[in-house]
This record gives C-alpha cells, structure tokens and sequence, in this order.
DNA sequence: GAATGTACAGTTTTT
DNA sequence: CTGTACATTC
C-alpha cells in the first residue's frame, strides 16, 4: 500500500469544519474520500457510519466508492450512506417519492401528450407540434436547477415587462418589439406553471424538481432539516465542480455544522451545458469563509511526458476562465524517473480514412507484436460519436475486438426488424413497416414480388397489408403463410395481453438471424421494452407502446447498450439509497477474449477513468472545439444563482474536455488529426504545437488504403455475416430490369435530386405512405382555393366574407387527422388563408383561364407530367401562372430556383401552348405573392438535370443521400445509411 | 452599427 | 429544416 502523500494526509485527518480539496486528474481523489470516511469512523468519538453521507453524481461513483470503502475496512464502514444526489433528494421526499420519474425525454413525451393543456402560441409550429418541447424542457429543467419556481418566474416576467414597457415608452422605440417579448417570456412562464402542476397531479417527477423539492421541504420543514442536520453529521461531495445552485443550497442547508468536505476540480467541468453552476468553488469559498483549502497535485497516473501537454493545454484557458490558479499538477519528485516515458505523439494524416486505417493497424501491430500489453490497454477518444465510425470500419478489418461505449442500438437491424413487426401488429396500416417485416429473410419474400404488391396498394390507395392478404389462397412466397399467422396470433395478444407478456415469444418467432452484437443489442431492447412497462406505461398494452415509441424517436431517444458493470449497481434503483450492506458480488464475466478489446468512448464518457494507451480522436478544426449551440430559451442572468460565466466560457469548456482526454492516458498518449484542402486540425492542438515543447513530436503519416472494393466487400460480408436487413440489402442493389421509360413529375424530379433512394421506395417500389398532416392541409387548402378562384373569377365581389367560412367549413375534412391540436390549427390557419387569397384577388381583380391544367411533354429524355394550380389574366390583360404554396413562406430567392415554376414554363411553352407574362408564387400563409421568370439559360439547366436523372433512373442507381432531412423521410427505417451495423459491445 | 442576406453545418450525458 | 457565422448594405 502506497503511502498518501502530505496534502492527501491533511485533506482526510481534517476533522471538523469545511473542507476544500481541489484533486487534479489522477492525484488519487476518490482515495482521499475513501481513506477520509475510514478515518473519521476511527477517530471521531461515537461517530458512527450512518452519520456520514457521500454524495455523488452517478450511482457507478457511489458504487465505485462504498466498494473500495468495504474492501479496505470491512464491516466497520457498514451503514455509511452513499448515494447519488438524486436518489438521496427523492428519499427525502418520502411520500412524494412515490411518484414515476420522468427522464428528459419521458418529459419531452408527457408535455406532447398535454399539448393541449400547456397554453402554447410562439412555441408551437403546426407542421411540428413537438418542435420546442425539448428547449422547454432544458428551460424548466435549468430553472430547478437554480431554484427558480413557477412564480418565482412569473414574477420575473411581469418585472420584466413593466421594464421593457417603461423602456418603450421613454425611447420612443416601437413597442411591437418589446410587446412580442414580453408574450414569449409570458408563455414561457405559463408553460412552465402548467407543465409542473400537470406532472404533480398525474403523479410524475423529474429529475431538477428532485432536487428542488427537497431544498424546499427543508425550508418549510425545520424539523425534518434539524433532524438531518443531526443524522448527517460528516458530508462529503464528489466532483463538485459539478454542482448546480440547487445541490448547494441544498449541501449549505445540512451541513450546518460546517463538517462539509467537497472534493473536484475545475479543470474537469465538463457538465455546465446541462446545469452545473459556473464557478462551484468560488460559491463554496465565498459561502464558507473559515474552510481550509488543500489542493492535491500530485499525480499519480501518468508519465511525465503526458503530464506536462496536458498540463500545457489547460493552462492556455485564458486567466478569467481559471478560478483556481493555484493547482499545479506534477509528478511526485521521488518517482520522476520511474515515471518517464514515451514521448507524446501527433499523428497526422491526409484523410480521415488514412487516420481511421492506421489507427486501427497500429493498434493491431503492437498489441499483436507484444510491444503493447493488450487490446484492453487502448482507449480511443473522440468528441462525438460519429466520429468513431469508420475507425469501426478499420477495426473491423483488422480484426481487432473493440467495445463501444454507450452504444445507440434503436438503429440496429434486429431491433429495426422487431419494431417493424411490432407496429404492422398494431397498426396494419402502415406499409413501410409491413415492407420491412415482410421483407425478412425468414419469410423468403423476392423484391419483385414485394414491389408488385406495393404497386397494387399504391394504385388502389391501400395498405400493403391488405393487399398481401388477399394474396394468401395463392401461397406466393414460402413463409407467407406463417408470416401471417403469426401476425394473427400476436394481434390477438396485444388485444388483450399487455406487450411485456408477449414480447418474448414475438422475439423468438422472428427468427434468430443475426450474430451475437445483435443478439445484445435485441437484449438491450428488450430491456427497454420491460422498464416501459414496469416504469413508465399505464396499460402496457402494444398501441401505448407503439405511441410512445413514435414520440420518443421524435424527441430524439436513444436506447443504450447498458454497461456490464452497471448491472451491478442496478439492485439499487432510485428511492433506495445505496448502502454497503446490499453489495454482493455476483458473478465475474469471464474475458472474452485473452486480449480484451479497444475501447471506444467519447472524451465524455471516459471521463473519471484511465488506460494505459490513449489515443485522442479526430482533432480537427470544427469538430473539437465543437461548435456551440446556445440553448434556445436561456435563463435570464438575473436568475441564475451564483456567479455567471465570463466571457466565452463555451471554449473554456471544451479545452477542459480536451484536457480530460489528455488525462486519461497513463503510460503513452498520440493525438491525431487531419490535414488536406478541406480540413485542418484542431486549434488546441495548433496551440500546443506553438508551445514547441519537446514532450510532443509531430508525425506526419501516409498509409497505403485497402483497395475500395476489398472494403464493400467487407462490408457485404460483415453483414452477411451478422445478417443486416434484407430490405437494406434489396435497397442498394443495382437493378437493371428497371429500364424503361421514365415520367417524372416536378415532385418526383425533386424527391430524385434530393435523396435517389427516396426516389426508388416512393416511385419505383410505390411503397404507400398516407399522406402526413402538411401535405392533407396542402390538398385540402388547394382545393378550396380552386374553387373560390373560380367564384371570383370575372366578378371578384361575387362572393361575401360570411361565404368564405361555409366555403371552408365545405372543404375542411377534419377526421383525417390524428392529433386534435394540430387539427384545429390547420383549421383555423385554413380559413384565414383562404380569407387572404379573397383578399389579394379581390383587391387585383383576375379572368381564370385554367385551374388545376394538367400538362404532359416530352423533355429531355423522358415525359414530363404536372399539374399548373392556375392561369389567370389580370387587369392588365396579361396572363400570369399561379402556384400557391402552403407551409412556410418560400423567399425570393427560392422562387427563382424553384425546379418546378421552369418546369411550369417550360409546360406552358412546349406543351400547353400559352404564353405567360410571368408566374406567381402565392404564399398563403403571408399572403406574399413572389413572381418570377425563366431564361433559356434555367431551362437549359433543367433539361440537363432531368436528362441525367432519368439516366441514373434507367441505369437502377439509386445512392441515399443521408442528411439532415432524414429525419422529415418516411422511409428511415428501410435506408440503409440509417441503419447502423451491429457493432460490438462491452465486456 | 443595425439590419438584412448568404453559406454552411448539424453535440456531449446523468439522474 | 434551422441557427450561426460572416458578409454586405444602408
């Protein structure tokens, strides 16, 4: 046993009164708590372990410490408290723990559900109800975390706007400006008020309102806070640096004895995004004068090399980002020399496939040479998780075993697959499920087969499902027969049988393809599946499921692989506090493999932990630093308790996060980039270069690259081999009997230019997707303007205001669609917009000559079809085209590059035989009327586009071309740039 | 300097 | 699709 240093023997013999230890990466801090818990029990008098608390952030610290606490002191430790701050807090609320606990996105799914009842009017986009949910959600969240309640923030408000009101009125500034703020800071408010009395009655609790809750017990409750303040008689913090204003408060309240020792270190706070206070130690020493201070810098973990650019990189934060200068991490003289080592390494290369190639050989190389112990020893580190991903790729080549940590799965096939079916079970109607389902390779259904029936459905506007019944009499492919049986039975089930009773069997009918990462990633689902219904679902029945799934795709939810260590510390769930008693030590799994594997983390996730090898991912320019994005409802400064950031504290923050990558490493650490036309490195690692100290060598390397076809088939056979998804597969074949001739319309044109495979499953698959809720009030509204159009046309008074509202009322066809808020928007947006074309025609006066005029030419080799809205002639006898627009308003600049207005003209030129003096884009939703025309220049463009589209189409190329839009696309769960390969997962 | 316009890229995570 | 950074303009 190592000896503890000088400042270490203070930081745990300080018995009474405030204690401050700023502990650096590696200089032993969850030792100093530990050694520090078993000293106040040896030599406080009647001191005894359940009058100390340990606080922690997550339950694997707590479990991580009262482990190490056991193994050194045994028994005589039993009954210390150590629990996250959370759990801590909701045992606290008694009672009102009993409450379910919503996580951010459960959050974001409850307020969806309660769209109705929040009051909303600026946070509310039609096409997207649930669009702000999420930035409500962080605004609520920070508010808690600095105690700030629903009144406390309405009260700011309506100071807030008499403020601005006064301000307007002395100016003589426009008010509109100030008036609009004050009713998006007066919603704000509301949404706040509603959201947490909504969650109190239906009984559910998030995490900020833990905490804030239980500060205010104490402040109502004297009696339970003298109490506590009693049976607490030590505290101690972990990763204090960590701490929101509400924690503090909370800390302040029971430690008024002044036995409080909190231990971190603000070169790791790495967490103020999601609410850490700014400046947590400068609160604590403000707060408690008398504390002594000891600061631990004395690092034990890495050579000396690794130490001093770590140490280089952090101290470039600019002076007013450091709070505590007086940290100065060094390697204990004695062990200098034991402790040198390699020199840090920047490796750089010239493409990002390079670095990923050589990275994944030279971890290969010297695992396998023996120069480096084992695959286990390596950790690679990256700022976002889709930087990882052709790393995998290389990895995989080489055959190196790799664990990703906290590992998305939702994306996998298998778990794509087992929610497809899932949903054609509950909702038969929806067609791109059933194509996925039925596409299994279990069920030996052929593409053509499969593209016949969506052909049929789509021509007779029908589900798939329906039309694949009626085929079974003929048995036309192999397991159809079983493949509809089985969604009989199931469909039976889940009428009356909650989906966790079934789920399993559902699972093992869909047969076992797939190898063992899917296996666990289906596991992983599984458990999902499970804590819905034990945790978070009234009925448990499969259409909640299927509700509440959809929602949490939309609010952006992920599920995890969960860590194997964590399965550990899950006996204890929150409401029960994690004492010593309840730990034992199940099982160990055995290695998989001798060698272990590379770990793949972000620097995020490795935060709190080492390795012996450390190699810092894609340090690029753009990518890390990351480029912020400030949270769209910020909490005013005036509110925010404790100090406020300084200046830019957003890089402040992310060369702290650099600066824990960096001190992950103990024995070597390489730092790699990319170099070419379009990308350069990081600036943190430009800055460290410039330092020009020798512990740092600059590499520049080039590696031959696998040839591009040895990699596709690697990739064919990785997912042969770990059976990615038929429909997948089927989606990125080149298929040649698709030659023929080639009709496009300016949507369809659109769709292809945008992303090919869109193009495929929509016109050449004719998979049937419902029209969505924007495009129903699109057709709805067009009809209505044709036929008010057609009213005014010749005699624009013909027709009164009252008329316009039977009119709507006419066309309004309000069952189709599903979500009632959403329903009654478009209806009353409806109406509105029709009242503006009245208005806009009545005021110019117009002769309709054509609505609604179909057109079909030959262009560019192949038939152009379309549909013109309208061609009027105006007062000044002109003719002029007309294309109204639903949905946000198209600029200027968009009605210029509209790909279909050319087409339009071009119609009206070649096809129809009408000559247009310009055409009109008609904005509905602002009644903006934006007119444009065409040069021989833009046709000639057009021609060219639809000429290679209609080759490409011919040719059966159809590339997807994944992007942000993706998430707009019906056809996610069939594209196989969504769907991750299985990956590997940790040991 | 405010006010518009154009080009570009698109997190991290625990309770 | 949307916010941000930078450019352009009055």
């Amino acid at each position: 046993m190592i000896q503890l240093n000088k400042q270490q023997q203070e930081a745990v013999k300080h018995v009474s009164g405030p204690l401050l230890i700023v502990a650096g990466a590696g200089t032993g801090k969850t030792r100093v708590i530990v050694e520090r818990v078993g000293f106040l029990l040896q030599n406080v008098p009647d001191l005894q372990p359940h009058q100390i608390l340990a606080l922690t952030f997550s339950r694997k610290a707590a479990a991580e410490m009262r482990r190490r606490l056991q193994e050194k002191y045994g028994e005589r430790v039993e009954g210390c408290h150590f629990s996250t701050f959370h759990s801590f807090c909701n045992d606290l609320l008694g009672e009102q723990s009993k409450k379910k606990v919503l996580d951010k996105i459960d959050e974001w799914i409850f307020l969806r559900r309660h769209l109705e009842e929040l009051g909303l009017d600026y946070y509310l986009r039609v096409s997207e109800p649930g669009k702000f949910l999420s930035d409500l959600v962080d605004f609520c969240s920070r508010c808690h975390d600095n105690l700030v309640s629903p009144a406390d923030y309405a009260n700011y408000v309506e100071k807030l706007a008499s403020r601005l009101k006064d301000a307007a009125k002395s100016e003589k500034k426009p008010s509109e400006n100030a008036e609009k703020e004050i009713e998006k800071q007066r919603e704000i408010a509301r949404v706040y008020e509603r959201s947490e009395r909504l969650q109190e009655e239906k009984g559910f609790l998030n995490y900020g309102g833990m905490v804030s809750r239980a500060v205010n017990l104490l402040k109502n409750s004297p009696e339970t806070l003298e109490e506590l303040q009693h049976r607490y008689r030590f505290v101690l913090v972990d990763e204090f640096q960590d701490t929101n204003a509400a924690q503090f408060e909370l800390l302040v309240m029971l430690c008024e004895h002044g036995n409080l020792a909190v231990v971190g270190d603000d070169d790791q706070a790495i967490y103020r995004f999601r609410g850490a206070s700014h400046g947590s130690f400068e609160q604590f020493q403000k707060h408690f004068p008398e504390r002594k201070s000891i600061v631990l810098d004395e690092n034990y973990r890495s050579t000396v090399q690794i130490l001093s650019v770590a140490q280089t990189a952090i101290s470039m934060n600019p002076p007013e980002d450091r709070l505590m200068p007086d940290k100065n991490l060094h390697v204990p003289k004695e062990k200098e020399n034991e402790r040198q080592g390699a020199l840090t390494e920047i490796w750089e290369f010239s493409s990002e496939e390079q670095q990923a190639e050589y990275t994944a050989s030279e971890i290969a190389r010297k695992v396998r040479s023996g120069e480096a112990g084992k695959f286990s020893d390596f950790a690679v580190l990256y700022r976002k998780h889709r930087h990882r991903d052709q790393l995998v790729d290389a990895l995989r080549r080489h055959g190196v075993p790799f664990a990703i940590r906290n590992l998305a799965i939702h994306r996998t096939p298998r778990v794509l697959d087992l929610v497809a079916c899932l949903r054609v079970i509950g909702t038969p109607e929806d067609s791109v499920s059933t194509a996925r389902a039925a596409s299994h390779i279990q069920w030996g259904l052929e593409l053509p087969r499969l593209v016949e029936y969506c052909q049929l459905a789509s021509r007779g506007r029908r589900p798939l499902m329906e039309v694949i019944r009626e085929k079974n009499g003929g048995k036309e492919w192999p397991g159809m027969q079983k493949f509809l049986e089985i969604l009989d039975r199931f469909s039976r089930f889940s009428r009356f049988q909650r989906l966790s009773e079934w789920f399993d069997l559902m699972r093992a009918e869909l047969g076992g393809m797939g190898g063992e990462e899917e296996k666990t990633a289906e596991d992983a689902f599984a458990a999902f599946v499970k804590k819905w219904d034990a945790e978070k679902s009234e009925t448990g029945m499969l259409s909640e499921f299927l509700e509440y799934f959809s929602y949490f795709e939309e609010a952006g939810g992920s599920v995890n692989l969960p860590e194997d260590d964590e399965k550990e510390n899950t006996t204890s769930a929150v409401g029960e506090s994690t004492t010593l008693d309840q730990q034992p030590k199940l099982w160990e799994k055995p290695e998989a493999d001798p060698l272990g594997k590379v770990i793949l983390s972000t620097v995020h996730g490795a935060k709190g932990l080492e390795y012996k090898h450390v190699i810092v991912f894609h340090l690029l320019r753009r990518h890390f630093p990351a480029n912020r994005k400030k949270p769209l409802i910020e909490l005013p400064a005036e509110l925010w308790k404790g100090p406020l950031p300084k200046g830019d504290h957003h890089i402040g923050e992310e060369r702290r996060l650099f600066y824990v990558a960096l001190t992950r490493a103990k024995n070597s650490l390489v730092l790699c980039t990319v170099t070419n036309e379009r990308q350069q490195p990081s600036p943190f690692l430009e800055e460290l270069r410039k330092a020009g100290f020798p512990d740092l060598i600059s590499k520049k390397i080039t590696v031959d690259l696998p040839q591009a076809d040895k990699i596709k088939d690697q990739a064919i056979a990785s997912q042969k081999q770990s059976g990615g998804s038929q429909i997948t597969r089927w989606a990125k074949e080149l298929m040649s009997n698709e030659k023929r001739d080639v009709t496009l319309s300016p949507s369809a044109l659109e769709t292809y230019l945008g992303c090919p495979l869109k193009y495929r499953f929509s016109a050449t698959w004719q998979i049937p997707v419902p029209p969505g809720p924007a495009m129903l009030f699109g057709s709805i509204m067009h009809g209505a303007v044709k036929e008010l159009v057609q009213l005014m046309s010749n005699d624009p008074q013909k027709i009164s205001e009252e008329a316009i509202g039977k009119l709507w009322e006419r066309h309004w066809k309000a069952g189709d669609f599903r979500d009632a808020v959403q329903e009654r928007m478009y209806r009353k947006l409806g109406e509105e917009q029709l009242r503006g074309v009245w208005q806009v025609w009545k005021e110019s006066g117009i002769q309709v000559l054509e609505q609604e005029k179909s057109f079909q030419f030959d262009w560019g080799s192949a038939h152009i079809k379309g549909r013109i809205d309208q061609i009027h002639r105006n007062t000044a006898g002109e003719t002029e085209l007309v294309e109204y627009k639903t949905g946000r308003p198209k600029t200027q600049k968009d009605a210029q590059e509209s790909l279909q207005m050319t087409i339009y003209g071009k119609a009206c030129e070649a096809a129809l035989k009408i000559p247009i003096d310009r055409m009109i884009l008609f904005n509905l939703s602002n009644q903006e009327l934006l007119a444009t025309s065409r040069k021989l220049k833009d046709y000639k463009e057009v021609e060219e586009e639809i000429r290679q589209t209609s080759n490409g189409i011919q040719e059966g190329i159809f590339p997807p071309n994944p992007g942000f839009l993706c998430r707009y696309c019906d056809f996610q769960n069939l594209c196989p740039a969504q769907e991750e390969a299985p990956k590997s997962y940790r040991t």
